[in-house]
DNA sequence: TTGTAAGCGTTATCAG
DNA sequence: CTGATAACGCTTACAA
């Protein structure tokens, strides 16, 4: 049997409320009887444990992190940007891949729940009414990153204005026919925005929307080239495309040079993202950056705020993207 | 308050034992008395709190993995591998990025080891006497997973092996002055491993061993990209270079491309790890596989089997690694 | 400044 | 088959 309270409590001849208090730093203790106890800590190696404790005081200080997939591009800087603040608040973080799957994701929040964490960062998929009633049934505390949900508090950027900006820039620099590989449109976070977002940019500018210049991809590298495969064969082709993650953007570089075709000089291409990757490619990726660290921080920040019912002026936290200029574009 | 096993009791008209009991599956339960009991959990929304149950029980049936750094590239897919199987066998795990740095190291111990972790996965550092005594006085399993210390059951390949296939690989196919950029020697891992990997190949092949053509790196792009810069300056180029990270080879690859020169016509390129970047870059990457995943995976399995106390014949697991062969070389 | 004791929500032993 | 109850290791009134 491990070591416990009362063992140190007995070492050092105090009651185990009087350990407890020099655990807890309460000031009510004599110094002498502090020492002592200290002493019997450090002799019989004790360490607290946290189970007990949070059973009685009813926090866990740990909290959920339900994404699709961590070994996913996208996640593991904003996982990294939550666990370095969780971390500096004393929380801890239990990871938990859904797959968007909706039976696995259901079964994690039962999970969550069960364990007690204090909070849960949602980054899964489109957050449902079913999953809202759930949460909200529970009590649980609940920010949503790169989603966005009802009156829930959400960390997002701009979809559409991050988007526009990206093939603003395409036509200033003076690019006559653009194209998007975007996301599915049933994707209401990164794909219809973001269509949105070119179509914005095209008619503002006065540019014909060709429907040819637009395909579908669902942000993986194949998707990306294969896309853009078939862009190359149209008879009349386009000297720039904007699409909606890096990975595709890599896979249209790699179709538009196996072609024969130089980067950016006879197909310029913009991706979404930054992520790490992004800076190593060959021709380096212009890249609309998301502050994926930050959203991690931003959001951990945020729940800790709610944990702590501190007065939150603000759930809804747009943060600011940003167009990184590199060799593609 | 939340409502507990006594509520359930209450509505049900059993005693907690009972409701307990119907929760565990005990068989010793009247149908209809179940049916009562099962009615009342869904009617009062009851979720059975896993805190108090594990003071009880003593397991948490979560588990700590220790990594330095989830965003970066290697980590996540073995993470993944971990807590696939952990979810199989109903655990969850706990992330904790460390930065290689040992006094967070030592500090998340302390954490898991307060929280209660059934055991931990273990990828941070080379592992320590000092880390090695406290795992044991807190009897807590560990498995490491891509570094070895003594007699703990660990996970890892054969770098030397691994190191040597690569560098035979280029020899077969006729490349005379074949470069390395490696780890730091003092990275007993990664780095002195795969140096004599490289050196056993050489010395095989019946090659002098050029000091010039040997260079340290840090895994890092930028350090592929300055390595190689200092090879291209050599009087005397090599015309193939093995480097011990993806990373580093893209950042070869960068630098051999900006000098003019051709991959792999002019400079054949071996990378390490088989990353996700590495089928996507251009040239795609020919690279020592680490089978990342199965790593993760194998390490969890083994470590549910320490925590079952089953027999296991071989702590010591070696995992196979594989040339992949892609267009650099 | 310190100790006593109740209680957090479970499980498991023992009786019945 | 079911119920009382002690116990898990801690915190926190309340008393002293």
């Amino acid at each position: 049997m491990a070591i416990s309270i009362k063992d140190v409590a007995k070492m050092a001849e105090v009651s185990v409320a009087t350990v407890s208090r020099v655990l807890n730093k309460n000031t009510n203790v004599k110094e002498e009887t502090e020492k002592r106890v200290l002493d019997a800590i450090e002799k019989t190696g004790y360490k607290p444990n946290a189970i007990a404790r949070s059973l009685k005081v009813k926090n866990t200080r740990t909290i959920g992190i339900m994404i699709p997939d961590i070994s996913s591009n996208f996640f593991p800087e904003v996982v990294r940007g939550i666990e370095d603040v969780a971390n500096e608040f004393n929380y801890n973080i239990i990871l938990c891949n859904t797959d968007l799957d909706r039976e696995k994701e259901s079964k994690y929040l039962d999970i969550l729940v069960e364990k007690q964490v204090d909070g849960i960062i949602y980054m899964s998929n489109t957050f449902t009414d079913q999953l809202a009633e759930k949460v909200k049934k529970m009590g649980i505390e609940i920010v949503l990153i790169s989603t966005d949900y009802k009156d829930l508090p959400s960390i997002t950027i701009d979809n559409v204005k991050a988007s526009k900006d990206a093939v603003d820039y395409l036509i200033e620099k003076g690019y006559e026919n653009i194209a998007l590989i975007g996301g599915q449109m049933t994707d209401p976070n990164a794909g219809l925005p973001r269509y949105n977002g070119y179509i914005n940019a095209m008619s503002h500018a006065g540019k014909t929307i060709n429907k040819d210049f637009i395909v579908e991809g669902n942000y993986k590298f194949e998707s990306g080239y294969t896309g853009m495969k078939k862009l190359l064969e149209l008879e009349k082709k386009p000297d720039a495309v904007f699409t909606v993650s890096d990975e595709m953007a890599v896979g249209i570089i790699r179709a538009v040079l196996e072609s024969g075709y130089k980067v950016p000089k006879d197909m310029a291409v913009i991706g979404f993202d930054n992520t790490n990757m992004a800076k190593m490619t060959y021709p380096s990726l212009t890249t609309l950056s998301q502050p994926l660290y930050e959203m991690g921080a931003v959001g951990m920040r945020l729940l800790t705020k709610l944990l702590n019912k501190e007065e939150v002026e603000n759930h809804k936290i747009v943060l600011e993207h940003e167009l990184i200029k590199r060799e593609s574009a």
